[in-house]
RNA sequence: GGGCUGGUAGAUCAGUGGAAGAUCGCUCGCUUCGCAAGCGAGAGGCCGGGGGUUCAAAUCCCCCCCAGUCCA
C-alpha cells in the first residue's frame, strides 16, 4: 500500500519513519524516535506516570469520548448488545463495527446516523489464558468509536479528518504530540480491507483507525496477502479506542485491572486471605509494573509464554539483588492473578446475563457457561465462598447504564444458582469417575495421558483439576503439551464425514438458478398483494416471465415460503385451462411460482385469475399470529431472558423454540396457555406498521429481532398492543381474536437452555382436544370406569400385575423343586451318575428352574426338553462331559441349534423333532459317560 | 449445527452373548433404659424405548428418547 502521506502529519510536524526493530512504517513527532512504538524493544512508559492530565473514571472517560464527537456533529447512538442476535455469522460483538455489518457497511441499509459516534461493549473470548496475567488482557471492554459512511456524491469524512480528530481528541486529554505515534498497518478481516494506522502511546496500542474501502472480489485488482480486493460502494471510517486502556493510561496502575475494578479487588483480597499488591509491592517493588511491561513487549497468548515471562520476571529480580525463588514468586503471583481474572470474568458475565444469553450447551449460551464456569473454578481455587450473583453485584455501579440489573436480579439469582448447581453436580461424578480411574491404573502407578482427553471432553473435567486428584490419589499424571491439539484432534477425526445433500435444498436451488438464468440480471419486483387485505383469495395478474414449471406474475396473493412460515398452495386460471401451484418462492425481488409437474406455463403477457387455498392460508396465519402472542406469553410468565430461538408454522401446528435455563413445569406451561388464549379473547387489534429501521429500532429496540434481522431499509413491524412487537413478513391476522383457541402440545427441552413449544391454533385446536378426548375416553372405557378415576385404576392394576408376576415366579419354581423330585424318582444310574432324560411342560427359564435343582442332589446328568422344543442339557460338578459340544452335535443331527459352557448348555429344537432329540441325547450322553473316566463322587 | 460419554435396585456404580449383582439407604428381628453402632433376615429391577442379528441379548447392530460434555 501507500504511505498514508496524509496534510495533516505535515501540519503537526510529523515525519515517517520505518522501524528499526520491526520494519514497520510509523509517523512521529519527537525526532528522536526509532521504533513504531509497540515493538520488544518498547516498554510501557505510562506505569507511575500517565500522559494523561488527570485519573478519569470509566463513566467519565466515556463521557469525553462521547462529548468530544458530539461537538463535531456526531450523533451519539446508543450501545447496541453485545450478542449479535442480528447476525448469523457471529455470536458475539467483537467490535462496534460489528453493529453495522453486514447491511450498513454494504450499502443495502443506510447507518442510524452519520457520521455517529458510540461506546460498544464487545466480548472477546479468544485470550481467555491471558486474563489476569498479562496485565492488559480483559474478555470484555468497550470500543469507543466514530464512523463515518461514505458513498460517491455523499462524502462524509475521510483518512485526514479522521486522523484530525483523533489526535485533537488526545491532545484534548492533555497527551502530548511527541508521546503518540501512528503506525501503519493496512488491516483485513471478515472479506474487507484497507489501508489502517494503529495509534500507540508510551508502548501501549490505543486505539486503530480503519479506512475500509476494499472488499473481497475474485476479480479483483488490489490483492493482499494473497487474496484479491476491489472497491466498496461504501468507504467506511471503521474507529476502535479502547475506553479501558485509556483509563488505564490515565490511572498510570501497575496492571489494567487496577485501574478498572479497585473496589471488587479489594474485596476478593480480602475474602480470599490474599496478599495484595501494595503489600507485595512494598517488599518487592516495581514488581508488577515490570510484569505489565514485559508482558506488553512479548506478545504473551500461550501459557507456554507465560511461564517464560515468570522467568524473565525472577531473572530480573535476581539480578536486583532479590533472593525470591520462582516458586515463591509465583505463589506471590498467581493470587492476585487469579483474582483479576475473576473480576474479569464476573463482569462478562453481567454483560451476558445483562443482553438475556441463557447459559447452554450450545451456541452463545455454552460461551456464557465456560466463563461461569471458568469464575467458579477460579473460586474454588482461591476458596472464596461467594455466590456469583453477590460477584455480579460488586460490579453494580461500575455497571450502571451498561447493564440494566434492575427487576432481573431475581432472574439472574436463579440463573447464577441453578448453573452453579450443575457445576458442583458435574464436578462431584467426575471426582467419581477420576477415583474410579485410579483404582483401575493403580497397578501401572501412572495416568495415561489420553484419559485425561477423554475426561475433559467428554466430561468436561479440567486436566489440572484431574492432575490435582490424581495427585491426591498417589499416582502420577502429566499434562501433555499438546494437550488441546488432543482434543481437537478428536474432533478432527469424524469432521468430514457426510454433507448430507438436502433434495429439497437442491431442488430451490435449482429454481433460483433457473430464473436467474432467465432473467439475466433484468431486475424484476412482484408486487406483493398478501398484506392489503389478508383475506383475499382471488386476484388478477399478468404473466411476466416464465420457465419450466415456474411462472412470475406482475403481482400476486401467493405468499412466498418465508420467515418460518410455508407457501401458500392454489391455482392459477388461465382460459380454461388450469395450473395448480405447488410451492412459491421468493428469488431475488420476484416471486416465483412453482407449477405442478406436467403443467405447461402460459404465455408471456397473458392475463390470468389466481385463487389461493383458503384453508391453507387461514391455517398459517393462525398458527403464525399464535406463534407471536405464545412468545409474548412465555416472556410474561419466563421472564425476559426469553427469545425466540426458531420456530416453524404449518396449518395445523406450530413450533417455537425459547431459551430459558430450565425444563417447564406443568403449572408454567398451563400459565403460558392462559396468558396465551387471555390475549385471544382480549381482541386486541393487531397493528402491521412500516417504519424506518432506525425509527423501528429506537422505538421498540433489539426485541424486534426474533428471527435474525432482514436487508431492508424499512422494516415490517408486528404490533400486537402491548404484549408483543416484532419485525414480521408474514401475514397475520388482523385481531388476536381470529386465532381461536391456542392449545399448547408439548414443552420438550431440546437443549440445555432452549424449549421447544408445541401448539396448535383455530380449528386444528379443536381437533386436537377432541382427539384427546376421544383417546381418554377409549382408555376409561378399556378399564371400564369414568374418565376421573383412570388414573387410580391404573395404578391398582399395575400393582396387581407386579404381585401376581412374583406369585407366579414362586408357583413356577415350586412346580420346579416338586418336578425335580419326581424325577430323580427313577432315574437310572450310568457309573455313579444319575442320568435324567425327561420332557416338561415349561419355558427356558422352567427348564433352568428344575435343573437347578436338580444339580443339588450329587452327581447329576440332566438331559430336559420344553414344550416348545426348548433343551437344556446341565450337569454337576466333577462330570466329565462336556455339555455344550454334545448338545450342540445332537441338535445339528436334527436341525436344532444351540450352544453353552461345559456345565450347562441351552438350544432349540423344531417342535416335531422334541422326541426323537431327547432320545438321541441321551444315547450321547450314556456314551461320553461310558468313554470317561468315573466321576470323582 | 457437529463430535464424544453415559442411561442396570431409592442413591452410587460393577457386570464383553449363556441363571441380574455390590455398597449405601429402606423394612423387620436380635441386642439396648433409649439412641448410634453391631449381628441376622427381607423387600426393592419392563437392565431408557422400539426394531434387528442369534438357539440364546443388560451385553452385538440400527433408529428414537433422556442426561452429561467438548467444539463451531
Amino acid at each position: 500500500m501507500e504511505p498514508l502521506a496524509l496534510p495533516t502529519f505535515a501540519e503537526l510536524g510529523f515525519e515517517r519513519r520505518i522501524c528499526t526493530v520491526s520494519g514497520d512504517p510509523f509517523w512521529s513527532a519527537d525526532p528522536q524516535r526509532t521504533t513504531s512504538g509497540d515493538t520488544i524493544e518498547d516498554p510501557y512508559t505510562f506505569l507511575g506516570a500517565p500522559p494523561v492530565a488527570r485519573p478519569y473514571t470509566l463513566a467519565s472517560m466515556r463521557e469525553a469520548f462521547l462529548g468530544f464527537f458530539e461537538q463535531r456533529h456526531h450523533t451519539r447512538v446508543p450501545r447496541y448488545p453485545v450478542v449479535a442476535r442480528w447476525r448469523s455469522d457471529v455470536f458475539l460483538v467483537n467490535a462496534s463495527i460489528y453493529d453495522f455489518q453486514p447491511h450498513v457497511t454494504s450499502g443495502a441499509v443506510p447507518p442510524p446516523a452519520n457520521p455517529l459516534v458510540i461506546s460498544q461493549p464487545c466480548i472477546r473470548l479468544t485470550d481467555l489464558s491471558s486474563v489476569g496475567r498479562s496485565g492488559r488482557h480483559t474478555s470484555n471492554f468497550e470500543m469507543m468509536a466514530h464512523h463515518a459512511f461514505n458513498r460517491d456524491g455523499a462524502e462524509v469524512y475521510w483518512r485526514d479528518q479522521t486522523l484530525r480528530y483523533c489526535h485533537e481528541f488526545l491532545r484534548s486529554l492533555g497527551v502530548t504530540d511527541t508521546a503518540v505515534t501512528y503506525k501503519e498497518n493496512p488491516w483485513f478481516g471478515g472479506g474487507n480491507a484497507g489501508a489502517a494506522l494503529e495509534v500507540i502511546i508510551h508502548g501501549l496500542e490505543v486505539a486503530t483507525l480503519v479506512f475500509m474501502d476494499l472488499a473481497a472480489r475474485p476479480d479483483g485488482p488490489v490483492i493482499i496477502s494473497g487474496e484479491r480486493y476491489g472497491p466498496m460502494p461504501v468507504r467506511v471510517v471503521d474507529t476502535g479506542y479502547g475506553l479501558e486502556r485509556l483509563l488505564w493510561m490515565s490511572t498510570g496502575t501497575p496492571t489494567i485491572y487496577d485501574s478498572l475494578y479497585p473496589q471488587v479487588l479489594s474485596r476478593l483480597y480480602d475474602l480470599g486471605g490474599i496478599t495484595t499488591p501494595t503489600e507485595i509491592e512494598a517488599r518487592h517493588p516495581g514488581l508488577f509494573a515490570r510484569t505489565s511491561s514485559l508482558a506488553g513487549m512479548m506478545a504473551v497468548d500461550t501459557g507456554a509464554r507465560l511461564s517464560d515471562l515468570r522467568q524473565r520476571v525472577h531473572a530480573h529480580l535476581v539480578q536486583q539483588g532479590s533472593t525470591l525463588t520462582l516458586e515463591h514468586l509465583r505463589a506471590l503471583m498467581e493470587p492476585v492473578e487469579e483474582v483479576a481474572a475473576i473480576a474479569d470474568h464476573s463482569r462478562c458475565l453481567a454483560l451476558l446475563l445483562g443482553d438475556d444469553v441463557v447459559p447452554s450447551n450450545g451456541k452463545v449460551g455454552y460461551l456464557a457457561r465456560l466463563v461461569l464456569r471458568r469464575t467458579l473454578r477460579l473460586l474454588d481455587r482461591r476458596g472464596i465462598d461467594l455466590p456469583l450473583i453477590e460477584l455480579l453485584q460488586l460490579h453494580g455501579h461500575d455497571l450502571e447504564g451498561i447493564v440494566d440489573f434492575h427487576g432481573k436480579t431475581e432472574q439472574f439469582a436463579a440463573i447464577l444458582a441453578l448453573e452453579t448447581e450443575r457445576y458442583r453436580e458435574a464436578s462431584r461424578r467426575g471426582e467419581g469417575l477420576v477415583a474410579r480411574l485410579v483404582a483401575k491404573h493403580r497397578g501401572t502407578g501412572a495416568l495415561p495421558p489420553q484419559e485425561l482427553v477423554e475426561l475433559y471432553d467428554s466430561h468436561g473435567l479440567h486436566p489440572e483439576v484431574v492432575a490435582e486428584l490424581v495427585a491426591k490419589a498417589g499416582l502420577q499424571v502429566s499434562v501433555p503439551d499438546d494437550f488441546h491439539a488432543a482434543v481437537a484432534a478428536r474432533h478432527e477425526r469424524t469432521a468430514g464425514a457426510e454433507l448430507g445433500a438436502d433434495v429439497q435444498v437442491a431442488a430451490e436451488q435449482a429454481l433460483i438458478t433457473s430464473v436467474r438464468a432467465t432473467l439475466a440480471g433484468e431486475p424484476l419486483v412482484t408486487l406483493p398483494l398478501y398484506y392489503e387485505d389478508v383475506h383475499a383469495t382471488r386476484f388478477d395478474a399478468v404473466v411476466v416471465a416464465t420457465g419450466p414449471q415456474w411462472v412470475i406474475l406482475d403481482q400476486t396473493l401467493f405468499y412466498p415460503e418465508g420467515g418460518g412460515q410455508p407457501a401458500d398452495h392454489g391455482r392459477l386460471h388461465c382460459g380454461a385451462i388450469v395450473l395448480p401451484v405447488i410451492d412459491v418462492q421468493k428469488v431475488d425481488g420476484a416471486i416465483v411460482h412453482v407449477l405442478a409437474e406436467g403443467s405447461a406455463p402460459p404465455r408471456v403477457g397473458s392475463a390470468l385469475r389466481g385463487e389461493i387455498d383458503p384453508k391453507r392460508r387461514t391455517g398459517h396465519l393462525r398458527h403464525h399470529t399464535a406463534t407471536h402472542i405464545v412468545l409474548g406469553a412465555a416472556r410474561k410468565v419466563l421472564g425476559d431472558h426469553v427469545w425466540q430461538a426458531g420456530a416453524q408454522k404449518e396449518a395445523t401446528r406450530a413450533r417455537l423454540d425459547i431459551t430459558h435455563y430450565d425444563r417447564l413445569s406443568l403449572q408454567q406451561r398451563q400459565a403460558i396457555e392462559q396468558v396465551a388464549n387471555a390475549v385471544v379473547l382480549a381482541a386486541t387489534p393487531i397493528e402491521k406498521l412500516v417504519l424506518p429501521r432506525a425509527e423501528a429500532e429506537a422505538r421498540f429496540g433489539f426485541r424486534l429481532y426474533q428471527g435474525g434481522a432482514p436487508a431492508a431499509t424499512r422494516l415490517r413491524v408486528l404490533h400486537i398492543g402491548d404484549h408483543d412487537t416484532q419485525g414480521c413478513g408474514g401475514t397475520h391476522a388482523d385481531n388476536s381474536a381470529e386465532v381461536g383457541l391456542i392449545k399448547l402440545l408439548k414443552a420438550d427441552r431440546i437443549a440445555d437452555g432452549v424449549v421447544r413449544l408445541e401448539y396448535a391454533a383455530g380449528e386444528a385446536a379443536i381437533a386436537v382436544v377432541q382427539h384427546q378426548e376421544a383417546v381418554l375416553t377409549a382408555a376409561a372405557t378399556a378399564m371400564a370406569v369414568a374418565p376421573d378415576s383412570l388414573t387410580p385404576t391404573i395404578e391398582r392394576t399395575l400393582e396387581e400385575v407386579r404381585r401376581l408376576g412374583k406369585e407366579l415366579a414362586r408357583i413356577e419354581s415350586a412346580a420346579a423343586a416338586a418336578s425335580a423330585w419326581g424325577a430323580l424318582d427313577g432315574a437310572p444310574l450310568v457309573g455313579s451318575v444319575r442320568l435324567i432324560c425327561r420332557s416338561e411342560r415349561g419355558t427356558a427359564t422352567e427348564l433352568l428352574r428344575i435343573a437347578t435343582e436338580l444339580l443339588r442332589s450329587g452327581s447329576v446328568v440332566a438331559a430336559l426338553m420344553g414344550e416348545g422344543g426348548d433343551v437344556l442339557l446341565a450337569r454337576s460338578e466333577g462330570v466329565d462331559i462336556d455339555c455344550a459340544s454334545l448338545l450342540r452335535s445332537v441338535l445339528a443331527s436334527v436341525g436344532g441349534r444351540g450352544g453353552g459352557k461345559g456345565d450347562l448348555a441351552q438350544g432349540r429344537v423344531p417342535a416335531p423333532a422334541t422326541g426323537p432329540t431327547l432320545v438321541a441325547l441321551e444315547a450321547s450322553v450314556r456314551a461320553a459317560l461310558a468313554g470317561a473316566p468315573a466321576a470323582k463322587r
